[in-house]
DNA sequence: TTAATATGATACTTTTTGGTATCATTATGA
DNA sequence: TCATAATGATACCAAAAAGTATCATATTAA
């Protein structure tokens, strides 16, 4: 079912489409929506929405005539697999957490 | 300094990239070992190797007439740090250290 | 020294990607 | 109804990516 990371980070490998999903972060939004943050075209902004869809980070369903682009970041799930065969580069981000997380059971017990 | 993302997420696009990177977790290559294990030729596997460089995902020292490439796992850092503004998908990942960070604390106070 | 080896560099080809322009389709609102 | 608005689809173009072929350079080993 999972066909592995590549269509995932294809997508990830562009600057407008890394954009549209921090967009897509604060609301799901139609295509015209997301053209009217870029200086390119309609067309152009629908490919990159197409190959974000290929790759699992974004859903849409018809509304009328518009189609909202709602972020599904359980789409990262395969990218963040792959990438956790390299487990230096978490040591940071969970060194945080686990600072975190032994205050916080310090606090409750 | 940190130039942002593009460069890392690019390299990390293509899959004989991502397969060189897994080769180069478990030992330290030349560009002609490297290319054994590719139906390729060496200079097609070398331009893969300089945009995994521009990544910051590789680096290179020569030792004679070859050059030893090294995994770079720090290289990572910026596209992880991009991933990480959508944190869901930490979810998964994250449940599972906070129950071992808890036990292990729970065992030593 | 000199032949072989490993890499570097460059020119060229093909495919993919990112983009525009254009036309078709469908839904909406006056 | 019917003009308009939103999207879908397709053909086309330019630039980047992926690969080959070839030649140059530098190092090693006989």
């Amino acid at each position: 079912m999972n066909l592995g990371p590549q269509q995932t980070f294809r997508a990830l490998a562009d600057p407008t489409r890394r954009q549209i999903l921090m967009f897509l972060k604060k609301d799901s939004m139609t295509l015209g929506e997301i053209a009217g943050h870029f200086d390119m075209t309609r067309a152009a902004v629908k490919k990159h929405l197409v190959m974000l869809e290929d790759g699992l980070l974004i859903t849409s369903r018809a509304e009328g005539r518009e189609r909202i682009h709602k972020l599904q970041p359980a789409g990262l799930k395969s990218a963040i697999e792959w990438l956790g065969y390299f487990d230096q580069f978490w040591d940071e981000r969970l060194a945080s957490l686990k600072t975190a997380i032994e205050s916080e059971t310090g606090e409750q017990e």
